[in-house]
DNA sequence: TTTTGAGTTGTTCGA
DNA sequence: GTCGAACAACTCAAA
């Protein structure tokens, strides 16, 4: 009788699904046992760990994973505390034989599981760390000068030259369990979810984390919205939008199935090219990540460490709770508190706002994103957040500072989307709704708000904003 | 090496 | 109300 085969660890990170999941596969088709794992490490080195909102949605996605794992006839093992510890534990405990996985490009991430392929094939433990959560491998999308692309447009130019991605791989049929059943934390030991309050409870409305769920929104989405992605997807009253950025943050779903999805079931156009951008945004914010690993906390552009901000504990919790007296941007940030997530155009509005017009550094917005955001990704956070401060890759000139009533006015004409978020308002008609100190004092009345007690007086007057971040940024250049 | 054209998402001002 | 120019240089990527 030939030894059975030693069983192969799949360790699942940010690629909570079975298909598309080069890990999965390859331990599939060696044949042998496979005894899949979630590790929650919030240590260091290590990836950053995730905030509450994000906490919430890995809670359920873990769920679906487990269940899907389960039809599979495996058990998804969780385990918290130090990767390479609890590494090492299971493989003493089942003899498994390798360890796969799909790689992170995080700086944290990256450290650690270098480390950890070190010390395990230095034991005889064989790992392999293969690619599932970009379209592109950033080594290999580089500038004809060897470079890494710090401007949207050519990188967009260089990844259609790189050719087709490779299509998704199918999850397996089956996978075989290992004679040793090993033990595994119950889901909710790990505290995922917010207990007292359940902030989260409006969540599950709106919300089916998971394969499934994002399987069912990619269809809904290519179902309509697409064909008019190219001009609704700016109005964040209009349901023109996929949603799938918090199932693609948590890996539920893959690029690679959302792009291969597009291609197949999306009549090319306008709308079905947007998006394939859109999605290429991600990447983009991937790549520079790579290459730029402090992405998180360090202006790409060195000069804006001297930036005057004008940090202010008040200014901070009135955006963070919407109360800053401009509706587009409390609307932004109420949705943001109420799905864990915003519309793309509101949260340039929203975020140019904290830090243009209250002065507050880029970070804090950054880190409130973090903590708040389902769709929260170790990349395309910080990414925007330089993008909008000015300081990031392919960053706006300092002069394009939004104007939040004018941007209200252009985006969300009809006031649908202010009205569903800040009902103080509601009433007031269009014509002063994203401006509420224009409003003449009857029609305040009648619409029954007075400001500086139903709803702020503006935090910052807009004018004297601008002039105030113009200098501040004008402090910067070069002489 | 030097040159050249271009750069997600805007606003304001004055004619 | 509408239109075009100015906003400021700088960096990037390719030829």
């Amino acid at each position: 009788m030939p030894k059975p085969a030693p069983p192969v660890i799949v360790w699942f990170r940010r690629d909570l699904r079975l298909a598309d999941n080069p890990a999965v596969a390859r331990a599939a088709a060696a044949g042998g046992p496979v005894i899949p794992l979630f590790i929650l490490d919030e240590g260091r080195p290590g990836p950053r760990p995730p905030g509450a909102a994000s906490r919430w949605w890995l809670h359920h996605s873990l769920k679906s994973l487990a269940a899907d794992l389960e039809n599979l006839g495996a058990r998804l093992i969780l385990r918290r505390g130090a990767a390479s510890k609890v590494l090492d534990a299971l493989i003493a405990e089942t003899g498994a034989g390798a360890v796969l996985w799909n790689r992170c490009h995080d700086k944290g991430s990256t450290e650690r599981d270098a480390a950890i392929a070190r010390d395990l094939q230095a034991r005889g433990i064989r790992t392999e760390c293969l690619d599932a959560s970009l379209l592109f491998d950033p080594r290999e999308i580089r500038t004809k000068a060897g470079g890494w692309f710090k401007v949207y447009s050519p990188f967009w130019d260089a990844c259609g030259a790189a050719g087709d991605p490779p299509p998704p791989v199918p999850a397996p049929d089956t996978l075989a369990a290992p004679a040793v059943r090993p033990g595994s934390d119950a889901l909710d030991d790990l505290t995922l979810t917010p207990r007292s309050p359940d902030w989260a409870a409006g969540f599950s409305d709106l919300w089916t984390p998971g394969a499934a769920g994002a399987a069912a929104r990619l269809a809904r989405f290519l179902d309509g919205p697409v064909a008019d992605y190219a001009d609704r997807r700016d109005f964040p009253g209009m349901p023109a939008i996929s949603g799938l950025s918090p199932h693609l943050a948590w890996g539920d779903i893959g690029p690679r199935q959302v792009r291969h999805a597009v291609m197949e079931r999306a009549a090319a156009g306008e709308g079905r090219e947007k998006f394939l951008k859109e999605l290429a945004w991600r990447e983009f914010a991937h790549h520079v990540m790579f290459h730029f690993p402090d992405l998180t906390d360090t202006p790409m552009d060195a000069k804006f460490r001297a930036f005057p901000w004008e940090p202010d504990d008040r200014l901070l919790t009135a955006w963070q709770r919407g109360r800053t007296g401009y509706p587009i941007v409390d609307a932004g940030m109420r949705e943001l508190w109420a799905t864990g997530t915003m519309h793309n155009r509101v949260r340039m509005v929203a975020a140019s706002f904290l830090v243009k017009h209250l002065l507050q550094p880029w970070q804090a917005g950054e880190a409130w994103f973090w903590d708040t955001l389902l769709d929260a990704d170790p990349a395309s956070n910080p990414f925007n957040w330089q993008w909008v401060a000015g300081c990031g890759a392919d960053a706006a000139p300092y002069f394009r500072i939004f104007n939040p009533v004018l941007q209200g006015g252009k985006f969300d004409g009809d006031g649908t989307y202010v009205r569903r978020w800040v009902s103080e308002v509601a009433a007031l008609p269009k014509k002063y709704l994203h401006a509420p100190w224009t409003a003449p004092q009857d029609v305040l009345v009648d619409a029954g708000v007075t400001l500086g007690r139903d709803y702020p007086e503006p935090v910052v007057e807009h004018k004297w904003a601008r002039d105030r971040a113009l200098a501040a940024f004008k402090s910067l250049r070069r002489d």
